[in-house]
DNA sequence: GCGGGCTTGTTACC
DNA sequence: ACCGGTAACAAGCCCGC
């Protein structure tokens, strides 16, 4: 038999001795499918220089243990010549019959006296696999085999594969989804019901609960009790067959309570395709598995890949939502209905039942939604590291950047190298190394300005000059020397080898994806492609932080210093020569920088720029940001120097470009962000602060007057861990303190919200925080928000005007005086 | 008990 | 624990007076 389908999911179980993979996916003409197969399952042994490697290998393959009912034993060891680290090396590949034999095995064979060290002993089966057999997740691939009858797999096809290769043909592939969400009694995993559970796709929309109530929307079906409600949502996703179930933050949440009360009423949770029951898998950051359904929780690969690039200061569901689909969730009061339920011993009224299941599908809808936006990016992100769906879309960049490299060594005929023990990752977390230079800016308002950057500057650093952990060596020869490197508190120079390495190779190939991609994108664009230029992008951007990471396979501290050190020495390179060449430098930070064109005309900058990058060493480049009107720059709040990561640019469109100040930040109050913003844009835009004085000065009226509303004097701080971890008990752990109190739900990460309350003059701060409800209008902490809000928000900016902050508030005391 | 230096904590920039 | 260093700044803590 013979089919065409997608992968996308795996695991692995054992027949006898052996061990066997199982792809489970689509065909194209939409039928479920399992694939099996396997492959060898092997570990590499590097022997010592002088051993004796024929003797050494007989030795090796005489290896067997009886071991918890099982032999394992050495079924095959051959010698190879191998690259490790970019060293030809002789090394010998030791095969067992299970992949779990290799465990045993490599601890007896670590201990023979010719083994330098054992590799690739870590290498999980399914990845083993992939890597062998080529097999592409979310690819389309041909399989020929044999057909089994008799299974009891809920596929519609199941082969046992003898040949198995990627399609020459592509066709889209649009999977079947279905997002759900919970509603509980109360927010604690072990504690209260689930009340309902919605689920929704692009055609789908239900509600289940048991909590009746008259004239039910029609999406919503009523079930005897919560029992019921959970063997019917079993049902829904056994009968809708789905590829993917996705939730919103359903890892740590809406499956694990599901787990519980599922273990409460004695429910098997057997959605798997196999009929076995969500694997929870525990650890630091827990995660729940199907087999044969990949469960997405589109929350990590929001926080993880996609987090930073979002202008919302928060990543739940509804700030994501509206920003990325332009849809909100429902507005319900969830801590009015939470204390209601316990108060009324379960009982809600009608009007709020409705509300709450409207409010529940909402969240489904949103979140199927959300996919459907997102599911170019997590495919994308997915075929390029090569890793199984439910992984990638669930990984950081440091394990995709690895599994990206990881995936593409068999070419370069590389050992893998091992993933650092733990007494390793505590001596690299203690490395230091000296960063990016950050120009010293002239608090001042300045004209017609211009700003260049580097193009990805540190990934053209790699690539330029060769540097990776297996490129570092002593010798000068056939070398790239580095600047003046700064790590662990001396200065040195390092020599990275010429001859390509695999790192800096694989970066290369993304960033020349990047590049036809691009242009691909001009002519015609698509998200798939966009979403592919965003995960090369990203990646290659990740390589640096990798290098520098403690728990990174090809970890090297040396690489991460040499790679900033390069960054600030052609920074400033660049920079001398600007100033040589006339323009004034006013500020730069890493990799940009920002000059005043004083009699340079824009054609005239560009064509320095075009000479320059002549100049520039392999793939570096500058790069025009723009062209900009005006621009400031003011003083720390301490001190006469100028304020570094902090300023705002006019462009010549009208735009504006603000970086650092308060109004970007999200732990100061409306009314101060606003009105910073307002203040920048006006003085940008008149060149003069009249205008923008006369409204600082109506604003502070407003605010001794006590018309400004407690909304906008909410401040967010967010609480980064547990409450009673903290040495220093500031406003937003006091405030976290009352919210406890309360049997409000607060936890590590939770944002915090308060408004500082009228109270006594000389009082700590945190004894006049309170919860925003708990503040009556204009009961608000004038002083508080004057001087520690509103004038140290603006009084910087006018600085450079010459106004001080006693004229800021000059005629505005007389008024408080009376 | 007061003030200033130091530390802790949060958020931003690139 | 899930990429790095650089930087600004608020507020509490702590010690010397």
């Amino acid at each position: 038999m013979h089919i065409k389908f997608i992968p996308l999911d795996f695991d692995s179980f054992d027949r006898g001795e052996k061990a066997f993979v199982r792809i489970w996916g689509r065909t194209l003409e939409g039928k479920r499918c399992c694939v099996i197969d396997s492959c060898d399952s092997y570990f590499w042994l590097i022997p010592k220089e002088h051993a004796n490697i024929e003797k050494y290998a007989e030795k090796v393959r005489k290896v067997r243990l009886e071991h918890a009912g099982r032999t394992a034993r050495v079924i095959k060891a051959e010698i190879h010549k191998k690259n490790f680290r970019d060293r030809e090396i002789t090394a010998i590949k030791v095969y067992v019959e299970n992949p779990k034999d290799i465990i045993i095995i490599k601890d007896i064979v670590k201990s023979f006296p010719e083994t330098e060290d054992k590799k690739e002993q870590d290498i999980n089966y399914v990845t083993r696999y992939l890597i062998e057999k080529d097999i592409k997740p979310l690819m389309w691939h041909d399989v020929s085999g044999g057909e089994t009858k008799h299974s009891d797999l809920d596929v519609d096809v199941e082969i046992w594969a003898e040949k198995i290769s990627l399609s020459k043909e592509q066709p889209e592939f649009k999977p079947k989804i279905l997002a759900f969400d919970i509603e509980t009694s109360e927010l604690e995993i072990g504690k209260g019901q689930i009340l309902m559970i919605s689920v929704a796709d692009d055609k789908t929309k239900k509600v289940l609960t048991w909590k009746h109530f008259k004239n039910p929307p029609e999406e919503v079906e009523f079930v005897k009790n919560e029992a019921e409600l959970i063997i019917k949502f079993k049902e829904a996703i056994r009968n809708y067959r789905p590829d993917f179930i996705v939730g919103y933050f359903s890892d740590a949440f809406d499956l694990p309570y599901l787990r519980m009360r599922a273990e409460k009423h004695d429910i098997k949770l057997d959605l798997g395709l196999d009929w076995s029951n969500i694997n929870f898998i525990r650890g630091m950051i827990p995660s729940s598995k199907i087999t044969g359904i990949v469960h997405l929780d589109l929350y990590k690969f929001v926080n993880n890949i996609i987090a930073y690039i979002l202008k919302s200061e928060t990543i739940s569901l509804n700030d994501v939502a509206k920003e990325l689909i332009g849809e909100e969730k429902l507005k319900v009061d969830l801590n009015k209905i939470t204390k209601e339920l316990k108060e009324s011993k379960g009982q809600l009224e009608e009007a709020e039942l409705r509300k709450f299941c409207l409010y529940n599908l909402q969240d489904s809808v949103l979140t199927s939604k959300l996919f459907d936006k997102l599911w170019p990016n997590i495919a994308e992100m997915t075929k390029i590291v090569g890793e199984p769906l439910y992984n990638a879309s669930r990984s950081a960049y440091s394990q995709l950047v690895e599994n990206y490299i990881i995936h593409n060594l068999k070419e370069f005929n590389e050992i893998i190298e091992n993933r650092p023990i733990s007494d390793e990752i505590g001596n690299r977390r203690e490395g230091r190394y000296s960063g990016a230079f950050v120009f010293q800016p002239q608090p001042g308002l300045y004209e017609k300005l211009v700003v260049f950057d580097f193009r990805s500057l540190y990934p053209s650093i790699i690539t330029s000059f060769n540097i990776s952990p297996t490129t570092l060596q002593k010798e000068k020869t056939n070398a790239f020397e580095t600047p003046e490197v700064e790590l662990a508190g001396k200065k040195k120079v390092y020599y990275f080898n010429k001859k390509k390495s695999f790192i800096p190779e694989l970066l290369d190939r993304l960033l020349n994806q990047r590049k036809k991609l691009k242009d691909e994108l001009k002519k015609k664009y698509s998200p798939e492609l966009d979403a592919r230029s965003y995960a090369l992008k990203t990646l290659a951007n990740a390589t640096y932080g990798y290098y520098a990471f403690f728990g990174a396979r090809y970890y090297s501290i040396e690489a991460a210093a040499s790679i900033t050190a390069f960054g600030r020495y052609y920074i400033k390179k660049v920079m001398d020569e600007a100033e040589k060449k006339g323009f004034k430098v006013i500020y730069g930070d890493t990799d940009s920088l920002v000059m005043m064109l004083n009699n340079i005309s824009e054609k005239e900058a560009l064509n320095w720029l075009e000479k320059k990058n002549d100049e520039l060493p392999g793939t570096m480049e500058l790069e025009l940001e723009n062209f900009f009107k005006r621009g400031i720059f003011v003083t720390k709040r301490t001190g006469e120097t100028g304020a570094k990561k902090k300023y705002a640019l006019l462009a010549d469109d009208g735009s504006m470009k603000i970086r650092g100040f308060e109004t970007v930040r999200r732990d100061w109050c409306n009314l101060s962000r606003n009105l910073q913003d307002e203040v920048l844009r006006m003085i940008l835009k008149d060149g003069k602060h009249e205008k923008a004085l006369s409204h600082v000065q109506k604003i502070i009226k407003e605010l001794i007057a006590k018309k400004v509303p407690i909304e906008k004097l909410i401040i967010r701080t967010q609480l980064k861990k547990a409450i009673n971890e903290y040495e220093n008990i500031g406003p937003h752990v006091v405030v976290a303190q009352r919210m406890q109190e309360l049997g409000l739900p607060v936890k590590a990460g939770s944002m915090i919200e308060f408004v500082i309350a009228k109270g006594e003059k000389k009082s700590l701060v945190r004894e006049k925080a309170k919860l925003p409800e708990e503040v009556k209008e204009g009961q608000y902490d004038l002083d508080y928000y004057l001087d520690h809000q509103i004038i140290p928000a603006v009084e910087n900016i006018f600085l450079v005007f010459g106004i001080s902050k006693e004229q800021l508030i000059q005629k505005q005391k007389n008024l408080m005086d009376f």
